[in-house]
DNA sequence: CGTTGGCCCTGATCGC
DNA sequence: TGCGATCAGGGCCAAC
């Protein structure tokens, strides 16, 4: 269940290790877990070994790390300054970064962690991970030789090396890079909410414009990113919203509180979770801090809800549980009848 | 095109 | 002690 600050404390476990670091070896026990990389797991290792991680990059529960380009690829090369630099010249953008350039990445090994994936970053002589699904082995420069293990207990996570494409709005593609440079597979995925590029304005067009509830479009990827089952409860019972409120119902201000919730309960989590890195023995654990978070309503199914003392509810909905105050947070019928 | 439901997955836990 | 049932759901895609 690692959402986003679960997946940023990962990312930035693993940037000061990975950065600059480069793969010594790979070893996949479980291809089940390259789903979502395009061709065998042979083609995964050869493409990957010798290369150069120059970044950890995030965008909602999205982490990427993007690979040096390979020196003396002079077909790269030309093609690139043919296709991007004189484009680029030509049409008078050339204040904006010329992503296609040939010292910008063109592709980058794409992690999701799913529901139950960690990448843990080990001495090479620590034994195994139970559940280490690929094993890349690093020589780092700021840590030597070290294993970073994927370690994933339902396989809905997953690896691969996805090609890099600029961001539709110019703007850098996560935290972690200031590259407008995202993976192909992930420029669907909307910018999430402690982004300062994310569009407000595109999000509460859409909450206006949608016939859906809110809940579901607050764990719709591609509206807003990084909030998964967890947060989507907690924001909805900060802002004390019922997660099947149409989100055509909501009054601008409303979606604003609930905005300012989302992200007062992310970064809270955030700031909970920073601290389990250690730089010696560097152990980067997305299911780590979870259990610290304080929670309000999530689990909380009960227990008397910390706003009103009346005990909070859990129903299923869209598959999962909602955990909410059923007297703090109602369905306000008469505003969708209007 | 917007929306929805089904599917992928397995270790931990629980009840009998 | 053993074993089957249940539970945790994120993201994707077919279907409507």
């Amino acid at each position: 269940m690692p959402e986003l600050p679960e997946v940023e404390v990962v990312r930035a476990g693993l940037e000061p290790a990975v950065t600059g670091a480069s793969v010594a070896s790979v070893t996949v026990f479980d291809e089940r877990s390259l789903r979502r990389h395009s061709g065998p797991s042979e083609d995964f290792i050869d493409r990957l070994i010798g290369r150069t991680f120059t970044a950890a990059v995030r965008r909602g529960k999205f982490l990427w790390l993007p690979l040096e380009p390979v020196r003396g690829d002079v077909t790269h090369i030309l093609e690139a300054q043919d296709n991007g630099t004189a484009a680029a010249e030509r049409s008078g953008v050339s204040a904006q970064q010329n992503v296609q350039s040939p010292e910008f990445p063109k592709e980058a090994v794409v992690v999701h962690l799913g529901m139950s994936g960690q990448v843990l970053l080990r001495t090479v002589d620590a034994p195994d991970d139970r559940l280490t699904r690929i094993r890349i082995e690093l020589a780092s420069p700021a840590h030597g030789a070290l294993m970073m293990n994927f370690a994933d207990q339902r396989i809905f996570g997953s690896m691969a090396i996805d090609e890099l494409v600029p961001t539709a709005d110019g703007q850098a593609a996560g935290l972690g890079s200031a590259q407008a440079l995202v993976p192909r597979s992930v420029a669907h995925i909307a910018r999430d909410p402690l982004d300062p590029a994310f569009d407000q304005r595109r999000f509460f067009a859409a909450l206006a414009q949608r016939n859906t509830s809110i809940k579901r479009a607050l764990l719709d990827q591609n509206l807003i990113s990084g909030i998964g089952n967890i947060y989507a409860d907690e924001s909805l019972w900060a802002a004390r919203i019922h997660y099947n409120q149409p989100t055509n119902t909501l009054s601008l201000a409303k979606a604003q509180l609930l905005l300012t919730e989302v992200r007062t309960v992310l970064a809270k989590a955030l700031s909970e979770g920073g601290t389990s890195f250690d730089a010696q023995y560097v152990n980067v654990n997305g299911a780590s801090g979870y259990f610290s978070h304080s929670l309000n309503a999530y689990g909380q199914q009960g227990k008397s809800c910390p706003r009103c003392g009346r005990p909070i509810a859990r129903e299923r909905f869209m598959n999962r549980g909602s955990h909410f105050c059923p007297h703090c947070q109602r369905l306000r019928i008469s505003a969708a009848l209007s």
